[in-house]
DNA sequence: TGCTCCGATTCAAACGTTTAAACAAAACTA
DNA sequence: TAGTTTTGTTTAAACGTTTGAATCGGAGCA
């Protein structure tokens, strides 16, 4: 690496000032059009590279957008991300990306580090627990937050995500008018709003439908493949025998329809199952999944969007924007058909229980 | 936003200067004990924020690594960025991470905005086609890089991967030791060195075995879950009614188990397959996936300790580094029953299909 | 001719750190 | 006592941009 390029580089071998170079490398109409085009050629020839730091030390802008998840690579996420990237692309923001596995503490590391590096603004789904704090902390230092999938109590930055009680709702509603009048609830827990909404969409189209919700048909865990997995052998030994399970999203009900399989019993002919999210891995499950399309791309595509216009002025977003999911109707549930499978799984599920995977 | 809090700030409110306080808050031995105790307090009292990019802008150090993968949602990529985020954090290092899609333009994009950023190094897995030119723009520019997953050709950074070609010919072996001779391989470009490597390690496999490589039997594409499960069709209806597959990797191979399962064959029994990388997903699809661990970890860890060597002044890890794959044996290859399967397919389907899974 | 005005360019002061070198005062040394 | 160290702190010059204000050489006008 021969010597630094830098303004007065170019400046020098031009035999112009620092100034005008900064200027016409970014099209300024002061500055005469040969000139523009000499600097520029020279600049190239040079291999000159814009230092970003130095300029954002003088502007206070940094091109930095700082986006925390959960876990990038959690699909749901993913599908987030990818509508959030081709949001800010366009605007040239350089994101920086992180998981917070729900560590208070990692995300908080994450808004300082940002703040230290300048950042224009952050993008954030929670963690849980997350005290208002560590979003006023943002805040304050003048890096607006916004929020997706999950809120935080007291805190009124734009946040966007799917209308949870509505979407658990249509997919209870779905098995009801199946016939299904036994069914569980799988995957997830109550320490978010989301988890508190979910379950209150299914308890509340259960009991408008004359059933009674019964606690020991919910079966709580984390939200992942392996999680789903494994619930299948608490699932096929529950003695009210369920017929149906709404599940937390598809990753859990997948995992459990092969769980199910693992047991002998065919999902979405002895056992009906929804998931969530509708991934793109939903569709071509075996069998293909009945989910909730919850909105991932619009979410991602709203709060980038939100969040560019925060830093244009506009404040208009505040506040919580609820996306309305839809029912995605494929083969892993059907009709309730008395008598079939249920009976059969007693015994072969116990058998193969204990051999199951572990990962 | 009350006044920004910068070092002077401190250094006024405590009548000191800021020379001290920079110092203090670095833990400088050349600062006395009382005065460091009383500075660190005011900076909490304050909430001062360390502005890095003025600091970077002195000690041209930024703390910034960036990687690039083709693809983060792709699991194979999750795993070895969660080995390399482990391993960076440790280090306090801010990671910056990108998808280039397999672009090289949009790779080259993200060099250079790391480049503006002054990104202490890059960690990438090089796009199809990327020119020796643009590594060369990150070395040349102070900002070393190191490969993973892919080489570059004429490219000597340090270079981490699997051993691909060893990798497919255990694949491959293992699916001749059980008796299979018409062996397919699903999935892939050739338009890589992986992609090269890997089918050399099938063919040579099955060279040595004395069955001949028949071209017909190659069926590339995308090497997603999606991709796999279209490739089911192409590979049922081959005339050489293949009765395994190798597949590019887990993904692909459960697309197509999931493909096979949808024709109504049993994949594991009627066709045997394998995928390639042992995700965490493998060990619980339905039948458990027989698959090559590729040592991403490895990938991950190995290669952020390079370039963390790298910076402190090291350049012992020059050149390729192979990690040696091993076999996964679960449910999805079994022996070749001749006549069973692949004709009277059609009925076996839902009956016993599997036991437990072990890994 | 003297004036203003204009377009093109330059000056110089920021932005918030770090760090070599200088300094001052206190603590030893001879 | 004066000289030397040691300890703790300050000075001031960077780092590479941006930008309001200043400069300069004409052109246009009266």
């Amino acid at each position: 690496m021969a010597q630094k390029v830098k303004l007065s580089t170019i400046a020098e071998a031009l035999g112009l000032s620092t100034a005008t170079v900064s200027l016409a490398l970014r099209d300024s109409p002061l500055v005469a059009d040969t000139t523009r085009e000499r600097i520029k050629e020279k600049a190239i020839e040079l291999g000159y590279i814009y230092n970003r730091r130095a300029a954002s030390l003088r502007t206070s802008r940094s091109g930095i957008i700082g986006v925390v998840v959960h876990d990038i690579m959690n699909p749901f996420y993913a599908e987030i991300l990818k509508a959030i990237e081709t949001e800010l692309d366009r605007s040239r923001q350089t994101f920086i990306l992180s998981n917070h596995y729900d560590s208070v503490e990692k995300q908080r590391n994450f808004i300082e580090t940002l703040l230290q590096l300048g950042g224009d603004g952050v993008i954030m789904s929670p963690a849980i627990g997350t005290p208002a704090s560590d979003i006023r902390l943002a805040e304050d230092n003048g890096m607006p937050a916004i929020l997706i999938a999950r809120s935080v109590p007291e805190i009124d930055v734009p946040t966007f995500r799917g209308d949870d009680a509505y979407g658990t709702a249509l997919a209870t509603n779905h098995l009801i008018s199946l016939g299904h009048t036994c069914i569980a609830m799988i995957g997830g827990t109550d320490h978010t709003s989301t988890g508190r909404d979910r379950y209150a969409g299914y308890a509340a189209a259960l009991t408008k439908a004359g059933i009674t919700v019964d606690p020991a048909l919910r079966i709580p865990g984390p939200r992942t493949k392996q999680s789903g997995f494994e619930a299948a052998v608490n699932f096929l030994a529950n003695p009210l025998k369920p017929t149906a399970a709404v599940c937390w999203n598809d990753l859990v009900a997948i995992g459990l329809m092969n769980g199910i399989a693992r047991a002998g019993l065919v999902p979405g002919k002895d056992i009906s199952v929804t998931g969530y999210d509708d991934l793109e891995e939903a569709a071509i499950a075996t069998p293909a999944l009945t989910t909730v399309w919850n909105g991932q791309s619009e979410v991602g595509r709203f709060a980038a969007r939100a969040l560019l216009d925060k830093l244009n002025g506009s404040s208009e977003a505040d506040g919580l924007h609820l996306i309305k999911p839809e029912m995605r109707i494929r083969q892993s549930t059907s009709p309730l058909n008395p008598g079939a499978g249920r009976q059969g799984a007693g015994q072969s599920q116990a058998g193969d229980s204990e051999t199951g995977a572990r990962s």
